[in-house]
DNA sequence: GTGAAAGCGCTAACAT
DNA sequence: ATGTTAGCGCTTTCAC
């Protein structure tokens, strides 16, 4: 049953050497078209292919790259797992997926088995590394790169989206909208986007003279998002905001429906809801949300380029962050400023 | 810098042999308590982790699983690829993940290229195969798994939810709610998943002697979904479904968004929708669709059990098609028959 | 229980 | 251009 076709056995159908085979196999390699043709053939027929484990062992390259992510439950994610594939394949590389929660410890052990498989690269999709086990991967010379996230860690590639200059144009387009009491529901503490975001939004308000009005806390996560939003707008129309900004497009619909089907608000009527991300959803006609995007497309081929960079030519790259433009996409969800246009 | 640490050096380290550290290393293989003790503290001294892929190359067991998926837009797979990995992941897989569209010429040379990994099981989610393929993965001794898609070929496994069953619930639903004119929009046709819901359907309408009202198809894509609802629902009220079923809570969703906001028809006043899936934003309030849901989590569960099977013992395992049951499950968007309950 | 040795399928010098 | 040879890092007989 078993019956794996080696190299061996198209040599000997074809007549060859077994090196012939692989030179056959390599791109770059010198063979004659006779031979090529006749190993092509006996390969053919015995409908052999290279084995790339056996070539990874020596040649030290698996052409696979290990991602580890965090929660596929953010629609951000999905999508740029695909578009992610995508761009890799099309290079001849391959993903090997590793799910985590969040926390660093559980990360750390994920990426020591991912080393494991002798990966030529990793990305680490919402997810951080301790600063000692960034050292072994640059120590096995595996290049990391950090999507989504940053990390003051040396040695280590990131692509973000400008998350503090998003979080700005949320407070700046808040703001001119002549909204009284601004409200901001935070991602999970421990995520640089969440940080950067926030303080990007808080610095616009500061520097309009005005304060947060509320503030609560959704983790990313669908059911804490939805208790966060409950907890926020369940009070009379003094007490709550009339604009608020969610840290994730996952979190802010989920905060829109609350708004509308649970509490009986008009969106933007009683409360304006701005997110993050632009997930697909976010342009439903239902939502209509107005968010920042991150252009999934550009961050992943940003990423790809790196982290291809790092891999083939290890000396020339030096790690860095890349940060991509956060544009604010308008849409219905929140009252539009005077003199703003969709 | 690329300093792989190897069983060698480890053995060096603590001046055994190698094969004592591979031994201490495989489970179930006989060292001393003491030897044990010595490697494992220049092992992780060293940071040493046996290279998957060496002993894949010896064993020839890779412990990765080939996962090919055709679009991860339909949120049902982002859902099951999340699932997938983490019941591989608690057996000591791991998921290498190819991208096809859904010609079988292209899938085909996927799989080829999913071979030369040397993984130990194949997994394709909504996507076919040629029998050709499927019997030279047989003869590597490779199992393969459809998910969510079922096809007349001996050899292979396949997972899927009771389409043709789902699919005639719907129909004694939507007859039973006394709808007049009853619509259908079909996914892509290639399909077996469309094919049975549509048979089931349509069983459902015969056997009350009602035929279909109209037909159009959404192919499981967002923008022919649009279109196929727009064609559909252009017109008068007498000649459009009051009544329609779509192949996918993907389609479906769109189908909603389109009547509601485009052609301002109201949802289910007008006319009942129903979906097919039961993806996570099915049940969001703006959306509460109805729906036959594909319970996620036992499909993987069944898969991975029957793909862990055949691999680990190849003989014992008979490959066959496993049918899960299709529950209804009934949201707002469909007006409720007379006696029936949420 | 442990070390020596063979070899998984392949690529990469090295000769020729 | 092609064959020969030596490993890549590991598991697995096989002696002891």
């Amino acid at each position: 049953m078993a019956e794996r076709v080696t190299a061996q056995m198209v040599a000997e159908r074809a007549g060859v050497s077994q090196s012939a085979v692989s030179r056959v196999f390599t791109p770059g390699a010198s063979a004659s078209p006779r031979t090529a043709e006749k190993v092509r053939k006996a390969a053919a027929e015995l409908g052999y292919r290279p084995n790339i484990l056996a070539r990874a062992m020596v040649s030290g390259r698996s052409r696979i790259i290990g991602l580890v992510v965090a929660y596929l439950e953010n629609l951000f994610y999905p999508e740029v797992l695909e578009r992610l594939s995508s761009a890799l394949q099309a290079q001849g590389y391959h993903i090997l997926v590793f799910l985590t929660s969040q926390t660093e410890k559980d990360a750390d052990e994920i990426v020591e088995e991912v080393l494991a498989y002798q990966v030529d690269g990793i990305v680490l999709a919402s997810v951080s590394l301790s600063s000692d086990l960034a050292s072994r991967c640059q120590a096995a010379g595996v290049p990391v790169l950090l999507f989504n996230r940053s990390q003051d860690i040396s040695g280590l590639n990131a692509v973000t989206s400008d998350n503090v200059g998003g979080g700005r144009k949320v407070g700046e387009f808040l703001l001119a909208g002549g909204h009284d009491r601004i409200g901001y529901i935070a991602g999970w503490e421990g995520a640089s986007t969440q940080r950067d975001r926030e303080a990007g939004f808080r610095q616009a308000l500061d520097a309009a003279g005005r304060e947060l009005f509320c503030r609560d806390v959704g983790d990313f996560d669908s059911e804490r998002s939805f208790a966060a939003a409950r907890r926020m707008f369940s009070r009379p129309e003094s007490e709550r905001p009339d604009a608020v900004f969610v840290a994730g497009d996952h979190m802010a619909l989920i905060v829109m429906d609350v708004l509308r089907f649970e509490l009986g608000l008009s969106v933007p009527g009683d409360v304006s809801v701005v997110g993050y991300d632009d997930v697909p959803s976010a342009s439903w006609l239902a939502y209509q949300l107005t968010t920042v995007r991150q252009p999934a497309d550009l961050m992943v081929e940003k990423s790809v380029t790196a982290l291809l960079k790092a891999i083939e030519r290890p000396d020339s790259a030096i790690p860095k962050h890349e940060v991509v433009g956060a544009e604010l996409i308008l849409r219905s969800s929140a009252r539009l400023p005077e003199g703003w246009k969709r």
